[in-house]
RNA sequence: GGGCGAAUGGCGGAACUGGUAGACGCGCACGACUCAAAAUCGUGUUUCGCAAGAAGUGAGAGUUCGAUUCUCUCUUCGCCCA
């Protein structure tokens, strides 16, 4: 018999599909939409395993609406701007546009060898003018509704590559390439007003029912609401300064108040600018980086000014006032109150500069002796050593009435302060979308004007290592418009607005007046089904998110407020890691197993140390080629095996032993379906029994339930079962019309999982078939007879055939007769029976 | 330090609202075919025990006729935030 051969029969469908246009999409209102978006890919040169997780989840889902009757939009696209072109054009001399124009080519064709149901003609790069030319205008849109500020901000500066460096490419305070140590510096930067939407981007968290909740959460915890109050605090020591407002969430250890901390940028410290030792203690501020851990991990530091503050509940208590590196100016308003007996971080500086520690929260078990020493006190308990609020619950009480208090007094009201910032935009960099700002002579900023959008990205030629290209070419720089000099805008957005609104231009990618057509998302949007890695859990989705209010703000026409309805985070491919005798990491390719050992395929001799399955990562060098697996053993069996065994959500472990396991498991489908050919020729008149009607109908259930909650790993159960069924019962006679009907329905239901496989077999078998999914009679799933367990004192002693719905004394009746059960009730009377219908009876003796 | 989640055979993992623990796959063992091997097919495979049987879902308790599932305490691991 002739064997399955998936590289001519895989070629063949994807021509076949891409020939007749078949993933094509039209705006058809008459029937269901269902959009169906996986996270687009940065071009990055070839795909990873990663890519074909995550597109085969997504193709599976989008190939099983579609046979449900659904109008499916499945597209895709590319994220394609980005630093690593940037990095390859510096490393390289190759331009980034013709780099990734490159990497887009090579991925597009190995993404088509995957026989994803895509619709290519909707395929969008954010690098493209065509994109981005839309993005300049949203940026000026929301420039109008004053949604876009520009602002001076930290950013961590590599003083050697004279550039700006994102978080994550700062390792141990050093520039990831120079290693040069990264100073933290002052920069007028364009912002999204983000912070705007914080109450809606929280509360609107409640409406997205299909999203993990784990997201919701990482997303709440990120906005950080918080609940407290704003404090004012008399100064003594100043003509100037008089008052000093706080912001603080435990007003109610006010009385163990033992000193006042601002930031260096507060609006005090231009009273200090002439102090040389406060200008050496600001400089050495700036040394720490920007991130948070990094401010919570470094040694707390204070620089003690002439100033008092008055306690606002006690005026006899006078503390002093610090500059402190751990207070942020963007948080509050860059003053706090130290409380060291409440907080670890006060308690640390309160031990540093020997300042007083005041215990005010004591826990329930104990007495008033309680106090704190080298461990501040944050748990729950009541307030003591505190005047008037001594005996209050805390936090419960406390609270409410330490605010009810001071606003009564008229020295602070109750505040609610959010985590989340605003959102930097600006990059100093050139592989970006150009910010379509332009400035006057006197640094004014003005808006490109629209009929000169968009602002095009100019081709560079050379790059060299430091500092922003755009900023050295003085031909672009400068433009002259109404005889007036300008300069523009250099910076670029940040990648993550290019695809903040991506999934709205695939609803119109051709539009050429506008980033989408009204009538156009009003259909498609919102995204019915949003598929990728964790994570963007926050960035990415939030960013999302705020654009659409952002877009909807003062705009009646924009109704979107939440661009995905469902969300559906996968887990990584992981790999066993391995490790030379000497240590280096070799690669799969570069270890041969022989009984069971591995070694080095170079030299046999070496024996190879077998490390953890982890994630895929050229590092490590655990990863596999995508392209050479679906070379050796096509696209249907790699499918096959980066659903089964491992749950969606979770990591799967590739093996070798699997791949090769589903490539076997589709050849033996092709003998199947031999077989079954076979047993339609030989035309039998009647049906030796009714069970392939009865499994085929349970199999549809569980194929239907499976593909609706993402069990995608126990649909590949499913198959297997299946085949094994079908195997066997072709021994039993069945006619023809019983087998065809049944077969092409199983046939159908492993259309989204193993496409090519499954249309060549009903080309072949040349049967009429229904491409809809098929559908089950809930009425067959019930079964004449039931496999009743029978319990003795709640240990299973035996399982009984019985006929469906059987009453309680029968089955008792039954019991007391079987041979098997009779030693276990011999002399004994039941004290009790419990009796589940149609599943189990628990006797007690 | 805080939040969230997980822990089931040699391994990846099943088990619907508490009701047959270990589906399915990998691996392994035995058998068939073969001069032999590979491939393929068949059978078996939680542990202890010849067996009857007993134990068993990270550890310990609790609720229940009955707990992988619910509650509490602890351990370990993962992710996110600090």
């Amino acid at each position: 018999m002739e064997r399955y051969n998936f590289k001519i029969i895989e070629e063949k469908w994807q021509k076949y599909w891409e020939e007749k246009k078949i993933f094509s999409t039209k705006l058809d209102k008459s029937k269901k939409k269902f959009y169906c978006l996986e996270m687009f890919p940065y071009p990055s040169g070839k795909i990873h395993m990663g890519h074909v997780r995550n597109y085969t989840i997504g193709d599976v889902l989008a190939r099983f609406k579609s046979l449900q009757g659904y109008n499916v939009l499945h597209p895709m696209g590319w994220d394609s701007f980005g630093m690593p072109a940037e990095n390859a054009a510096r490393q390289n001399n190759l331009d980034p546009k013709t780099w990734t124009e490159r990497n887009i080519s090579t991925m597009k064709s190995q993404l088509k060898k995957l026989g994803l149901s895509i619709d290519w003609s909707r395929e969008i790069s954010t690098c493209t003018p065509e994109y981005y030319k839309h993005q300049q205008k949203f940026f000026l849109e929301l420039y109008d509704k004053e949604l876009v500020y520009r602002k001076e901000q930290y950013v961590n500066w590599d003083p050697i590559d004279k550039t700006v460096l994102a978080n994550e490419q700062v390792i141990d305070g050093k520039g990831w390439r120079s290693g040069a140590v990264v100073e933290r510096k002052k920069l007028n930067q364009w912002f999204f007003n983000i912070k705007k939407f914080s109450e809606e981007l929280l509360k609107n968290l409640d409406s997205l029912k299909d999203w993990p909740n784990k997201v919701k959460i990482m997303q709440k915890n990120w906005i950080g609401k918080s609940f407290g109050c704003e404090v004012n605090f008399k100064v003594e020591g100043s003509n100037e300064v008089k008052e000093i407002k706080c912001f603080t969430t435990r007003p109610d250890t006010l009385f163990g108040m033992s000193f006042l901390a601002l930031s260096v940028d507060h609006p005090i410290a231009k009273f200090y600018e002439n102090d040389k030792d406060f200008l050496k203690f600001k400089k050495n501020c700036s040394s720490t980086g920007t991130t948070e851990e990094a401010i919570a991990n470094a040694e707390k530091l204070g620089f003690k000014t002439n100033l008092y503050a008055i306690n606002p509940l006690d005026e006899n208590i006078k503390v002093p006032i610090y500059f402190a590196n751990f207070v942020l100016m963007d948080y509050g308003f860059g003053a706090v109150f130290g409380c060291p007996g409440h907080d670890q971080r006060d308690l640390d500086f309160a031990l540093k500069y020997n300042l007083k520690v005041k215990t005010v929260v004591k826990p329930s078990d104990a007495d008033d002796n309680f106090k704190v020493k080298d461990e501040a006190y944050t748990g729950p308990g009541f307030i003591f050593n505190s005047s008037f609020l001594n005996g209050l619950k805390c936090p419960e009480e406390s609270i409410i009435k330490t605010i009810d208090h001071l606003e009564e007094k008229k020295i602070g009201k109750k505040q609610v302060n959010f985590r989340l910032k605003d959102w930097g935009v600006s990059r100093q960099r050139y592989w970006g979308c150009p910010i379509p700002i332009i400035y006057d002579d006197k640094g004014n900023p003005k808006k490109v004007p629209v009929d000169m959008l968009p602002v095009v990205l100019p081709q560079i030629s050379k790059f060299d290592t430091t500092g922003n290209p755009l900023d050295k070419l003085d031909n672009w720089k400068n433009i002259k418009i109404d005889g007036k000099n300008y300069t523009r805008e250099t910076d670029t957005l940040d990648t993550f607005v290019d695809s903040s609104w991506y999934f709205l231009r695939f609803c119109s990618p051709n539009d050429k007046q506008y980033g989408f057509n009204d009538d156009d998302i009003k259909y498609w949007m919102p995204v019915d089904q949003y598929i990728g890695g964790v994570e963007h859990a926050i960035l990415h989705l939030l960013y999302s998110r705020f654009f659409m209010l952002a877009l909807s703000y003062k705009n009646e026409k924009f109704k979107i407020k939440e661009p995905f309805n469902g969300l559906f985070t996968q887990g990584m491919v992981c790999h066993e890691t391995y490790k030379s005798e000497d240590n280096r990491w070799l690669s799969p390719d570069e270890v041969e197993t022989i009984n069971g050992e591995k070694f080095e395929k170079d030299n046999l001799t070496k024996k190879v140390k077998i490390g953890p399955s982890e994630s895929m990562s050229k590092s490590k060098k655990n990863t596999i080629d995508p392209e050479k697996i679906i070379n050796n053993f096509g696209a249907d069996a790699a499918r096959l095996f980066i659903l089964s065994d491992s749950p969606p959500e979770k990591d799967v472990q590739w093996s070798d032993e699997g791949i090769s396991s589903s490539n076997k498991f589709i050849q033996k489908l092709w003998m199947l379906n031999q077989k079954i050919l076979n047993e339609i020729l030989k035309n039998h008149p009647k049906d030796s029994n009714n069970k392939l009607a009865k499994y085929t109908n349970q199999f549809l259930k569980k194929m239907t339930d499976n593909l609706n909650s993402f069990s995608y790993n126990k649909l590949i159960a499913n198959l297997h079962e299946t085949y094994s069924f079908l195997n066997h019962e072709m021994k039993n006679n069945y006619t023809k019309n019983t087998i065809i009907n049944n077969y092409s329905k199983i046939l159908v239901a492993m259309m989204p999982i193993i496409p090519h496989f499954v249309s060549e077999c009903i080309e072949k078998n040349n049967f009429k078939i229904d491409l809809n999914w098929p559908s089950y009679d809930e009425n067959m799933l019930i079964e004449d007879n039931i496999n009743f367990v029978v319990q003795i004192n709640g240990k299973k002693r035996s399982i009984i055939e019985v006929e469906r719905d059987i009453s309680e004394n029968d089955l008792l009746i039954k019991i007391k007769k079987d041979n098997n059960l009779i030693k276990y009730l011999q002399n004994k009377e039941p004290n009790k029976v419990i009796f589940v219908k149609n599943k189990l009876v628990n006797i007690i003796v």
